[in-house]
DNA sequence: CGCGTCCTTGAACCGCGTCAAGCCAGGTGG
DNA sequence: CCACCTGGCTTGACGCGGTTCAAGGACGCG
């Protein structure tokens, strides 16, 4: 573990609103998880947690992003999902002591980490919170499943198109117009699940449909009611 | 709504000892359940829940098999997964008061139907429960990632074992021998995320190398190591 | 300036989806 | 009983979309 414990402060000083544990817990479990929990600072593309590593416990995001990636033959990555400020990190499992899937942090980042055993004290103990935690996987599991129907029946074009608004859809706010969209090519292939060289055409055929705006090291999307179209059939 | 309200029985005379209520509830709130569920009757290939329809409560497979669907272009049908006896079906979700998928029996099957209102107190009153659903939904969520990165990264030979692997470590036990997929061509094809033409031609390979045996309406698993060896690189 | 990394574009190959024909089994009706 | 039809499955042929290989450009860094 090479990233340093970052000056911690409790969850009441805490301004991570979006924060289960925040809204939801007693004062009591507050000033627990307080005490219990690691709070760690993550570079860009630095490890929060690794596949097949132990699973000491949950990860929650108090500021930054972070991508879920799988790795396939010849350590192929596919990213699963993003992630952002307020989400966990890391699966409740009985029998899964070791991690199915890796974080990376998309950029600087501060994360909170509480370990199993004051977590199921929690859990036992605050049955909104649990509840909330089991809508949010339930919910994550409705949007991961409609990606594999994706990956099954989209041509590269619509992956493409699906990635980039699924990147604005949890990123950007409208008030920011173009919306950028801050990932290199590498991530975004990985995200729709094609290579490099195809996104490149595709992001190039864009370009030149003026749906999208290249500059040097950015990408911005200038029509995204024609990518919605796109996808609108996949609903 | 064509299948009709099954003998319904209490949970307590209810033999399915892996249904989640079964194993967390008191015994005040197994016989509120016992009076508020309704328990009913699936016949083969119909719907149990419907993409699109009002999410009415969570169903409680009590003996049977399903297949969970969503609907891409064209209708075209993925399978994201397969539920057995004591699974669930349906997603908690605040604002989703639709189902994000389909249910279909994939044979005779009796499934219990609780209300959210019901589940919702429940939740709120059992903590165990509450959390070894999102243990549940959580390992799903792990295995449907797993299968997006599988669906962007395989080639149809090593989707069509993956999906063969995966009907056989959910339904079949050990003693059986050689191992029984029983599911039609279209299932299988849909499960493994390509067309039916190119499952017949896998499947024919397969058979002449001697690694499943096709009978006029069965397929058998008759190497089963062969076929784990193909995955093993993935995991 | 040279080097490495990221990105783009071209070109060739081939895996897979599509179209089409044929087979087999089961069901229906004359 | 046979004739016919239908649906599920198999196999072949073909062509496109996408992967792979390769070269070159743009940029940052030592």
């Amino acid at each position: 573990m090479n990233q340093h414990i970052f000056k911690s402060i409790t969850c009441n000083d805490c301004l991570t609103t979006s924060c289960f544990i925040k809204k939801d817990c007693s004062e009591e479990y507050l000033s627990l998880i307080s005490k219990k929990k690691e709070t760690s600072f993550y570079r860009k593309n630095q490890y929060i947690a690794q596949e097949g590593s132990t699973m000491i416990g949950l990860f929650f995001i108090q500021t930054g992003k972070a991508k879920i990636i799988s790795e396939g033959l010849d350590r192929k990555i596919q990213v699963v999902r993003l992630t952002k400020t307020g989400d966990i990190i890391g699966y409740r499992g009985y029998g899964k002591e070791r991690y199915p899937i890796s974080a990376i942090a998309l950029e600087e980042s501060i994360i909170c980490l509480i370990d199993n055993y004051t977590m199921y004290d929690v859990f036992m103990n605050t049955p909104k919170l649990t509840y909330e935690l089991m809508v949010y996987y339930s919910n994550e599991l409705s949007n991961s499943e409609t990606k594999i129907r994706n990956q099954a029946q989209m041509n590269v074009r619509d992956k493409v198109v699906d990635a980039l608004l699924y990147y604005n859809s949890l990123f950007n706010d409208y008030n920011q117009y173009p919306f950028l969209i801050d990932l290199n090519r590498q991530d975004i292939s990985a995200l729709a699940g094609i290579n490099h060289e195809q996104l490149s055409r595709v992001l190039s055929d864009l370009k030149k449909e003026n749906i999208i705006i290249l500059t040097k090291n950015e990408i911005f999307i200038s029509n995204q009611d024609y990518l919605k179209k796109i996808v609108a059939p996949y609903q």
